[in-house]
DNA sequence: AAAGATGCCAACCGCAGAGAG
DNA sequence: ACTCTCTGCGGTTGGCATCTT
């Protein structure tokens, strides 16, 4: 026997909200609250729309202080961060992006943020690094005209590289990005605090600082494809079910299997198992989100490190 | 200019957990 | 202890917008 449906379907209208329905529903609920019952809500207002339907409206558009778009590479790495360790529990992370949704993070991770970091970059951002290319080219050039390069595309203002968001790193000015050194600390620091707290409370991560940056290699050898996971050996922390129990190393096997454990909850990031299809991830093309090191790091030698975010995994959750 | 491909995002669907009765 | 209802969550889809060929 199937679940009674929470609604009539037959009678509720389905498909975009109209800006009448909006301005009712909003103004119910700011003068009302939702009475704790959002199934009953739609019939008050006479709106025929399901309950789930206003609830999911005023989470993800109505509420005030809602932001849309625009993304910081600060929310980046707190996304990416949060993803790599607790997995795709968008309520949590969004509870840690003040005006964010959980729908508009996943979204942005399924649509960008996975893109972006693995070097498939959207055509939308191509142009828009690219104008930003010109734009400091065309500042540089102002600057230092007698600068002669040879590069024949320099002078047609187009880029040398396919230059993908990755090579910003490489090929240009960084702009700060948390996790870099500036002026004697680290950007980003406070964040990772917060996000510490909340992996703590979680059972997760210890806190970072009490962890050695892991040294891990990477997943593929160039030139032999492997499906083996990264082989780490990694100074990480034990948990159970009441937290941190202590420091301790973690043989590569033990958190290998981890790894595998998570699988499922890191789609996108199944290229640090070996399991992608893509046999010739470049490691030098990664994102520095995922890898800062990769801002130094020599791709030629085949094998590089890389770490995550400097954090280890959470392997265990969910 | 048009057609097809791709990207993006709002919204829907169904499952699981919490809590009330 | 059990059932039922409601809420919250994450995965998926549909449709519009934009880009490429």
């Amino acid at each position: 026997m199937g679940r009674a449906p929470c609604c009539d379907k037959a009678s509720v209208k389905k498909g975009p909200w109209s800006p009448e329905e909006d301005a009712k529903l909003k103004s119910y609920i700011e003068q009302n609250g939702t009475g704790g019952n959002w199934i009953a809500l739609p019939q008050k207002i006479g709106l025929k729309r399901c309950g789930k339907s206003c609830r999911l409206r005023w989470l993800n558009y109505l509420r005030p202080n809602i932001k849309h778009g625009g993304f910081s590479e600060e929310e980046d790495r707190i996304i990416l961060s949060l993803y790599i360790s607790i997995g795709s529990r968008w309520s949590i992370i969004a509870a840690q992006l003040p005006g964010r949704t959980d729908n508009d993070i996943k979204n942005y991770w399924n649509t960008r943020l996975k893109k972006k970091l693995f070097g498939k970059q959207s055509r939308k951002d191509q142009r828009q690094q690219q104008q930003q290319f010109m734009h400091q080219t065309a500042a540089n050039d102002g600057m230092k005209q007698e600068e002669a390069t040879g590069d024949p595309n320099r002078s047609s203002g187009v880029p040398a590289v396919n230059y993908n968001w990755h090579h910003q790193a490489i090929a240009g000015p960084v702009p700060p990005v948390p996790g870099m050194m500036m002026e004697g600390h680290r950007i980003g620091d406070e964040v990772d605090e917060s996000i510490r707290k909340l992996l703590y409370k979680l059972g997760g991560p210890i806190p970072l600082a009490t962890l050695p940056v892991p040294h891990c290699v990477p997943p593929m050898h160039e030139g032999s494809p492997s499906l083996m996971p990264p082989s780490c050996m990694v100074e990480t922390a034990s948990f159970n079910e009441g937290g941190v129990q202590g420091s301790s190393t973690l043989p590569a096997l033990e958190l290998d299997q981890s790894f595998h454990f998570n699988q499922v909850k890191l789609d996108g990031l199944d290229c640090f198992f070996g399991m992608g299809t893509d046999q010739s991830i470049r490691w030098s093309e990664v994102s520095p989100l995922v890898c800062p090191n990769n801002t130094v790091a020599s791709s030629s030698q085949g094998m590089q490190q890389y770490c995550l975010v400097d954090e280890p995994a959470n392997l265990g959750m969910k």
